[in-house]
DNA sequence: CCACTGACTACTT
DNA sequence: CAAGTAGCCAGTG
């Protein structure tokens, strides 16, 4: 099996509720790991498509998406927008409206 | 196990 | 604002 930090990850990933987004780095930062954003790039590059992640929901810290137009940038943005997540002129979102924040733990 | 690869980020020029 | 540099670390072959 993989890292707890990986693991952490995975499970970070699909807890992303719809119409909210998160940033490589806020994950990794959440599953311990504050400069780890490029381990989960590459976790969604391997893991996504073992595991169903949604991939889709995860961009980089200026709200953008990282793919390249050639690439899966614009199924992501399609997605995105299915999820009710609208994207300004230069293809940002508005990280202070659909960035989530992971449930607290009520104690 | 070693080396390479990266859907990143913050800082600097 | 745009491009370049350094740090960071785990999956894959």
């Amino acid at each position: 099996m993989m890292l707890p930090f990986t693991r952490d990850v995975l499970c970070i990933i699909k807890d992303i509720p719809k119409g909210k987004v998160l940033t490589y780095g806020r994950i990794a930062a959440l599953a311990g790991k504050s400069n780890g954003a490029r381990q989960v790039s590459r976790l969604l590059h391997s893991m996504s498509k073992k595991y169903d992640l949604p991939w889709h929901r995860v961009i980089n810290a200026k709200g953008k998406i990282s793919l390249k137009p050639a690439n899966g940038f614009e199924l992501q943005k399609a997605l995105l927008e299915s999820e009710g997540i609208c994207f300004s002129k230069q293809d940002t979102v508005d990280l202070n409206i659909y960035l989530w924040y992971p449930a607290p733990a009520t104690t």
